[in-house]
DNA sequence: GCAGTTTTTTGATTTAAATCAAGAACTGCT
DNA sequence: AGCAGTTCTTGATTTAAATCAAAAAACTGC
């Protein structure tokens, strides 16, 4: 059994001859590290189920490069403005580590529902929780101090902080790396 | 013709007969200003259409009332955590004017796909455009000043910046109304 | 294995924004 | 209309975090 298999039985509740059908349309592919999955500007056309590996979410700007997002294994990588409104991408989205995913094409991926009939349903769980998830971000940006967010990052993905540089991971968390150097000291 | 039918012609381009289809499930409601739409802890079970008034998510902290949100006309007013987790509500919804709305039950909605064939595909559109907005607004709060952010909101939702209290202004978008009062004030 | 680069740490200084404080301008209420 | 309670503005002060700077540590590739 395949990790996406896993994935779609725990998180979705799928049964297993649904899982089969899914599997199959996803194909394997590997990223190299410092390969880009999207380049900003493209229009995403891919949804990827991440196997192994580190992949990150950044955008560039005049000033500063800002991470978004350290994908880890187990999520799906996509960017759903390219997926669902067909619009060129606002980010980049690249390896940090070589990455083994399955991968299936947009074209693919919307036939999805012939298969699979309840696709529909499990696809809006999907998405609804992402936006739940931002919502809890934002709130975190909103109201909480430097060390607050860390503390928060930390307790909901401790695995990233030991692999991902900690420049991103500052970044990622709204601060420099300096302060994110800090405050990891005085954690100790 | 209501401003529901305006909205899902424009924006999901629906036809004329899954617009009467779909408004005959909703039901016209008034929220007086200060009556809640949701209370923070209760599991959201209705989705409504706002056709006036104004209406405010925010958050209760130990220190402080954080502003998530304001709706305004046009906009659909949910918590997706209690429509399709039934999860308690992180946040309370508040009407912060007398609002006209068109709602629906959570059952009438689940069912909506059954009246209307395309549904699935119209809500998932709409989901996922609530994401991409989210992700704007993580990189807002990642990569901008105070100043920044204030010009962001004002060019997404001008109309807000005459009509909301300050103060809730102030905290969505991440500052204190004293700093939001004298980015205000040089503006002119 | 070591030179060269990049990343991280640490310290000193600055700054954007928060906090504190007080007065002005609204709001609603009887 | 006038008072009480908010909310907003303005100024003074503080502070969390950014910036600047340089050394230390950790990678990289030959």
């Amino acid at each position: 059994m395949t990790d996406l298999a896993d994935y779609l039985k725990s998180y979705f509740g799928m049964e297993e001859r649904e899982i089969d059908i899914i599997r199959e349309c996803f194909l394997p592919q590997t990223l190299r590290k410092h390969d880009y999955f999207l380049k900003a500007g493209q229009v995403c056309h891919t949804m990827s189920f991440q196997r192994s590996g580190l992949v990150r979410y950044y955008m560039d700007t005049p000033e500063k490069e800002v991470t978004q997002w350290i994908s880890t294994p187990g999520y799906f990588i996509t960017d759903l403005a390219g997926l669902v409104f067909d619009k060129p991408a606002r980010y980049s989205i690249q390896a940090l580590e070589d990455c083994e995913l399955f991968s299936i094409d947009k074209r693919d991926y919307d036939r999805l529902a012939e298969k699979v009939p309840r696709w529909p349903q499990l696809e809006r769980r999907f998405i609804a929780r992402c936006f739940t998830y931002m919502e809890d971000r934002v709130f975190g940006l909103l109201s909480m101090t430097a060390e607050q967010r860390y503390k928060w990052l930390f307790d909901q993905h401790p695995a990233i902080f030991n692999q991902v540089p900690l420049q991103y991971l500052a970044s990622m968390m709204g601060m420099t790396p300096e302060t994110l150097s800090r405050i990891r000291k005085k954690q100790l």
